[in-house]
DNA sequence: AAAATCCTCGAAACCGGTTTCGGCAAGGGA
DNA sequence: TCCCTTGCCGAAACCGGTTTCGAGGATTTT
């Protein structure tokens, strides 16, 4: 009997034809199917003996619910949404792959599946936001390089859409995220640059509007007061997030009247730019300058001296995020879905002792000027 | 009349209840969902002038398909998959953000959307690759990095689901593809290298079982053949897709009695190895070895002599793979789904005419290793 | 022993769409 | 004028699930 209407179901597989759907398997069983639905969702009102019959069953004839037909009543598409922005000059994201990796990874033990789009510009992120709301392409949505300020933010909230931040905000209302602890790598950089002997120490900040940029300069500043030195904002640079940017926010720095010996960077792009600077103006990084970045790009292994950096871990950084965006689609306050990590310090050869005095590089600097 | 029936619709909207279904556009109107259904999706029995209310009606009420609802009648998720395969060491992709630019921009133009998954083996990513089916999360499959056999097009054929490769394979059977011509860039890679007046020229290859491998070799060789320079085997190096491997590689091959002053790579990570060899060694790049690879990874212009590479757009990869599978998944015909687009020439620092004969180089090479 | 309660499951509605089928009215041909 | 098309749309079934409701039998309570 029982190997009767597996065979039209095996048929109906071998065939080609369509999948095994819920009436399959209840027909197998001579059930209904709203029994078969409510044994693998859990419902109490099944007694312990059929649900085994049936999830047996269902695994027999290789039954796999459809996501999207789930959907239609549940509202449940099973999928989490990343949005990225791709601009021109930022295309390059070395850790991408493994930030999604984690994502994928902690997502697919759970079932869900995450869909991704891009936009290039803030506005278009918005836009493509929206498009997936309106679809609802997913249930919930990753937010990458929040803003002080977040637009983003702001849409969802208002719409009472699920989503977790990768980073912090301004109004943390009704926010759930995940960060890495930015401030405290700034701080911890600067502490070893003044341990090094350094004692005029540049940092070069991120785009104003992220708030990981306010984050680290506060963390540069807790650094310095840790140890008695004074702030002074001259020594902060220009925003710098590319390698261009960072070349001629190190140039001006150089040239105060009292040069920094050492630089912190908010990010590793801006300081790989420095190498740039360095060799122009006929210094060696790690000797007449030391540099500490932040990020961990592989980039940096290929520097020479290598880069010095606090290296994120972007695989974890994903998984986490996966994994609270689910909870907070299943309904936990964001108050309770917040957590910070720490960055790791890679230790490369661009950080070590002044060799000059900050008024000697000052005076090197004018007669490399001169040559 | 009208402003009263859209008031309701309104009013489900601003509720931030449901959202706007066919069901309101067609009771706004005072016609059947049926009729509305055919209308916006261009069945030919509906009269123009009706057409145009009810699209208008539609728009004007924000209406919006699940495309999950539709998919349970049509089969359609609107979606494409693709799954990455993320090994420890092959992590960091950066081109893969290009990548993904390119896919989510060429399938949202058509309102589709990308789901990912990852995994981190091959027989991993088949299972994935399964799961993505059984659940129908996607209409099609972009398959990167094909193998020259490779199981996943075995099981996508068999099955018969939409599917386009990222490279080439040995059985094109019902295969649809884009590639990049890396036998021509390798050809090139060795004539430009000969009319410079190398002659001893290596190629490190890429992995043995991926089809652009063998296409690379063949490259360098037709590039041998066609200035009458005859192909050493021996000149053939060991696989390599890291630094690592491709420090050991070049090391191996600088051993031989005449070693190559010239190396063409499958791969510009296997190249980078190679500056630590010229490192150790003592041997400077681009003036007592030259080199040239394939890839066009953003490390390289940090390295020094900046790696003379061929770059691959990877943005348009992605665009055009997903506009082929597109048209694949609405039915035409596989044989008319093949794209071959070319890489792109970046001279940096890294090859140069020879400043030693391979003779010379030998006796360096011993002499160095004294020291 | 009768009544109330509990456990378990079937029947049917429902989710938001698509698609088939048939009917009605207008138009064309004989 | 009558019949046959044709054009256009409504009615209803359908897709693959979930969820509500209620009925029947078994158990427990009184």
């Amino acid at each position: 009997m029982r190997n009767g209407h597996t065979s039209i179901a095996a048929k109906k597989q071998v065939a080609g034809r369509s999948r095994v759907t819920i009436s399959d398997v209840a027909d197998d069983l001579g059930v209904t199917k709203s029994t078969v639905s409510r044994a693998l969702n859990g419902y109490p009102d099944i007694a312990e003996a059929t649900r085994l019959r049936i999830s047996r069953a269902a695994e027999r004839l290789g039954y796999r619910p459809l996501a999207h037909a789930q959907a239609i009543r549940t509202g449940r598409v099973r999928s989490l949404g990343l949005v990225l922005q791709i601009d021109a000059d930022d295309g390059a994201r070395p850790f991408l792959a493994n930030f999604i990796a984690g994502v994928t990874q902690a997502a697919s033990e759970e079932n869900w599946t995450i869909t991704i789009a891009t936009a290039e510009s803030e506005k278009g992120v918005r836009e493509t936001l929206s498009r997936l709301v309106d679809e609802h392409k997913a249930d919930g949505f990753i937010l990458p390089r929040t803003l002080l300020r977040d637009r983003r933010v702001e849409t969802l909230r208002a719409q009472n859409i699920p989503f977790i931040m990768f980073g912090r905000t301004e109004d943390p209302t009704d926010c759930a995220w995940y960060d890495i602890k930015g401030e405290d790598a700034m701080r911890a950089a600067t502490a070893r640059l003044i341990s090094l002997g350094h004692t005029r120490i540049a940092h070069v900040p991120g785009g104003q509007e992220y708030t990981y940029s306010k984050l680290r300069i506060e963390g540069y500043r807790a650094g310095l007061d840790a140890a008695g030195l004074v702030f002074d904002p001259d020594l902060v640079g220009a925003p710098a997030l590319t390698g261009r940017d960072g070349d001629a926010s190190v140039r001006a720095l150089l040239s105060l009247p009292e040069p920094p010996t050492a630089f912190t960077f908010a990010v590793d792009r801006a300081a790989l730019g420095a190498y740039r600077t360095a060799r122009d103006l006929g210094l060696r990084i790690g000797e007449d300058i030391s540099i500490i970045a932040y990020d961990g790009l592989p980039e940096g292994a290929y520097a020479d001296p290598g880069l010095t950096t606090f290296a994120v871990n972007s695989r974890q950084a994903g998984e986490r995020l996966a994994r609270l965006l689910i909870k907070r689609i299943r309904g936990t306050a964001p108050e309770d879905l917040r957590e910070l990590a720490p960055a790791t310090l890679v230790e490369r050869g661009s950080d070590r002792p002044p060799r000059l005095s900050s008024a000697d590089l000052a005076l090197r600097l004018k007669t490399n000027s001169l040559i």
